[in-house]
DNA sequence: CCGTTGCGGAGCGCTGCGCTCCGTTATAGG
DNA sequence: CCTATAACGGAGCGCAGCGCTCCGCAACGG
C-alpha cells in the first residue's frame, strides 16, 4: 500500500490536505483562501496544486467524499438496532464533521455525475431511515426526511471566527435540544407545507 | 419632523439605506461590499458616504438598532400574558429580522459604550424572559438565557445564495421543532456545563 | 435666472486572491 | 560518495473586487 520515502510523504500530503481542506471550507466558506489549506495541512501550495489542479478539483473531490461519508453513517445508522437512536446518531455525525456546510456550495462548483449518484443514494438511505423512526412512534408524523437534512445543514452553517470547543459544545447543546423536538407526542404542528425535493436538489444545478 | 424637498428625500433615504444594510448584511455577511447596499437601497454612493464616513460607522449604527429592536421586542414579550408565548413570539421575531446575524460581528468593528449599555439592557430583559418562563413551568430547566441567545444566533446565520421564500419558511419549520425542543418534560439532560457568559461577551472585546 | 444643495456613479489605489515557477532538499542508483 | 531526479515550499505575478473619493448634473429656493 503505502511506499516508502517522497512517495509515501505525498500521500500523507493528499490525506493531509483533504482533512485541511474540509476544516477550513466548512468553518470558513468556500471563499476561503487556498493558501489557507495549505498552511494548515502543512503543505506548499506547490504541493497542493500538483494534485488538484484547480480549487474547484479539490472542491469537487471534497464535496464527494464527503457525501461518501454520509452514505457511511447512514448506512451505519440503518444497523442501529433503536430506530430513534440511529437516526440521533446519524444526525449528530453529520453536524460533527459540518456535512451540511458542503451542501450549498450550490452553483458554485460542477456537479459530476458521481456526485449525482452518491447524492441520491444518500437521498434514499435517509428517507429509509426517518421512515423507520416515524413507523416506530420515535418522531413526530409532520417532519420529511428533507427537514432532516436541512436541520444538519442550519445546524453545520459555519460561525464566525474560529470554530473553537466552546463554539462546538454549545452547538452539541442547541443539536440535543433541537432533537428533543423532533420527537413525537403532542408537539405543535409545523407551519406550512413541507419541503419540495426539487427545490432541494434544484439548488445544484440541474439533474443529467 | 419631514421637510420637503431634496431634505425629505434624504430622510428617506436614510431609512432605506439601514434597512437595505440590514438586509444585505445579515444575508451575506458583513464583507458585503458596501456598492450593494447602496445599489439595494437605490441610491448613489455618494448619498452613503454623506451619511456614514465609513463602512465601519455604518455598521454600528446598524449594529444599535438592531439591540434596540431585540430591546423592544423583549419588552412586547415581557409584556404578554403567556410567559410560554412571549418567549416564543420573542425568539421568533428575532430570528425573524435575523438579530443573530449582527451578534458575532465580534472583533471586526468598535464596540461604543452606548452598544455596551444597551447589549446589557438586553441580556437583562432576556434572562427576566426566561426565568419567568421556567418559573411557569413552561420551559425545560437546564436551559439558560445564553442558550436562548445562541439558539436565535444559530438560526439567524446566514445560508449562501439570496434568501428566497422557499428558505425562510424552511427556517420557519426547523425553529418550531426547536421551540418544541425548548418546551419541559421528559427531556433528555442537555449535554455539558452551561455556556459562559464571559465566553459569550467576551467575543465582543474588553467591557469599558 | 442663477446659486445652492444634494444626488448618482465612474474610477483610483490597494488589498488579497488563484495560480505559476523556481531554487532547494531529500531520495535512488551507480 | 556523487549525480540525476523527483517532490517540496513559498515568493511573486496578474487580476478581480473592494472601500472610498470626487465631480458633473439635476432639482429646488429666492
Amino acid at each position: 500500500m503505502s511506499r516508502r520515502g517522497r512517495q509515501a510523504e505525498a500521500a500523507r500530503n493528499d490525506l493531509l490536505l483533504l482533512e485541511a481542506a474540509r476544516e477550513v471550507f466548512t468553518t470558513q466558506g468556500f471563499d476561503a483562501p487556498v493558501s489557507a489549506i495549505a498552511r494548515r495541512a502543512g503543505v506548499g501550495m506547490g504541493s497542493l496544486y500538483r494534485r488538484y489542479r484547480t480549487k474547484e478539483e479539490l472542491l469537487q473531490r471534497l464535496c464527494l467524499l464527503a457525501m461518501e461519508r454520509v452514505v457511511e453513517v447512514l448506512e451505519e445508522a440503518l444497523a442501529a438496532p433503536d430506530p430513534w437512536e440511529g437516526l440521533a446518531g446519524y444526525v449528530r455525525s453529520c453536524v460533527g464533521f459540518r456535512s451540511g456546510a458542503l451542501g450549498p456550495v450550490a452553483g458554485t462548483i460542477a456537479v459530476t455525475d458521481e456526485m449525482w449518484r452518491t447524492s441520491r443514494t444518500a437521498t434514499g438511505l435517509a428517507e429509509r431511515l426517518v421512515a423507520r423512526a416515524r413507523d416506530a412512534g420515535a418522531l413526530r408524523d409532520d417532519v420529511t426526511a428533507l427537514d432532516v437534512s436541512l436541520l444538519i445543514e442550519q445546524f453545520s452553517r459555519p460561525a464566525p471566527g474560529p470554530d473553537s470547543d466552546e463554539q462546538r459544545h454549545v452547538r452539541q447543546r442547541l443539536l440535543a435540544i433541537a432533537l428533543d423536538g423532533l420527537r413525537a407526542p403532542g408537539a405543535t404542528p409545523l407551519p406550512g407545507p413541507a419541503p419540495s425535493a426539487t427545490w432541494y436538489e434544484g439548488r445544484w444545478g440541474t439533474p443529467p
